[in-house]
DNA sequence: CAAAAATAAATATCATGATATATATCTAAG
DNA sequence: CTTAGATATATATCATGATATTTATTTTTG
């Protein structure tokens, strides 16, 4: 058996492993958000966050709003603004910068997905996170497995699950003989 | 001020929060590295790791080993065969896998980061990781602020400069007034 | 006020991860 | 024994992070 030797190495390589824990996170929130409808590279959605939250930015103030650097915010405008998600304007006074500010579209967009898809990717990522203790190496070995045995997409489809039991449960108050939806099933590398 | 929206939003983007803490820890890493005179992308590390612990391994092998896709190994292992650092040949009685193995030259380069490097890494990182306690996120938070303030580079240096310190002490035994070394260089971005 | 320094954004290039697909070879089924 | 499927690796392409540099503009300074 070949052993994993980034978790072997521990702190010695813990780039590489928090790197590769965050690359399975954002595919698997990048699907949740699909299986929604809303098809949107994973790493738009602190951009669109940010400009929801904070409203019009500049490209810099974008770049510490979201903790990357800016010719990466730059690129990702990019493509934001050619999806129709986002505008900029030029600023009074100072033609250096850029103000950026979603458009209506991506007004809308963000608001069904935080009303729709942020729930569940919040509750998803929360119950990996649950069961989590001890010192940092204990709880990313035990983030990788949960993420590994169940994906996001089967926890938010499990929780959806629960609810619609739970409401017909509600609605017919009898034979409730659904399954608990919690089924493990066995993917590696979802 | 801009708040920061990755960390702000918590659990809904912490597949970014988790790329960038790696992206800093690799960086970080490979200036440590760097310093030794040991010039290696930081991805590359891993992979003479594995090579160093198991000895001799495939290519799918390797991508087990190291966690990570396997084109991602076969592009990491064109750069290593470039430098001199692993060889490879065709395996006997089967012709599609290639067994890679360390060059004496890897060896030697592994070695020697072995014994000068690896211990400043693990130093350092666990030094970084120390306070940390609590639930995930709150250890996050503490790892990144603690990255962001005293660098990998710098905590190495304080820790030589304490060895030295102490030699120094235990050779002459008087007139120590070695300032403590921790000099906390305050550097956003190292 | 002209020259120098600072600032905002864009561009170019690299590193490192992914997936999808092609190619070569081996193994198994008929 | 040939063909169908499985397996190992390579290639192509994309996504997302970085740094270094360039360009345009503003601010500061002598």
């Amino acid at each position: 058996m070949i052993e994993d030797i980034v978790k072997e190495l521990g702190f010695l390589t813990l780039g590489t492993r928090f790197k590769r824990i965050g690359e399975a996170l954002q595919a698997q929130t990048q699907a949740l958000l699909a299986e929604h409808g809303i098809d949107m590279p994973a790493a738009h959605f602190p951009l669109l966050a940010a400009l929801d939250w904070h409203g019009a930015l500049g490209v810099g103030e974008l770049s510490l709003a979201v903790g990357v650097s800016q010719p990466v915010v730059t690129r990702s405008l990019k493509g934001l603004e050619d999806s129709g998600l986002v505008q900029s304007e030029a600023v009074e006074g100072d033609r250096r910068v850029r103000k950026v500010a979603l458009s209506a579209q991506g007004r809308a967009l963000v608001q069904r997905a935080q009303r729709d898809v942020w729930p569940l990717i919040e509750a998803s990522v929360a119950q990996v996170c649950a069961p989590l203790d001890g010192p940092l190496l204990t709880q990313l070995a035990a983030l990788e497995q949960g993420l590994s045995r169940t994906s996001l997409l089967q926890r938010s489809a499990a929780a959806i699950a629960t609810d619609q039991a739970a409401s017909k449960r509600q609605r017919v108050s009898k034979s409730t003989n659904a399954k608990p939806p919690a089924k493990k099933a066995k993917d590696k590398k979802a």
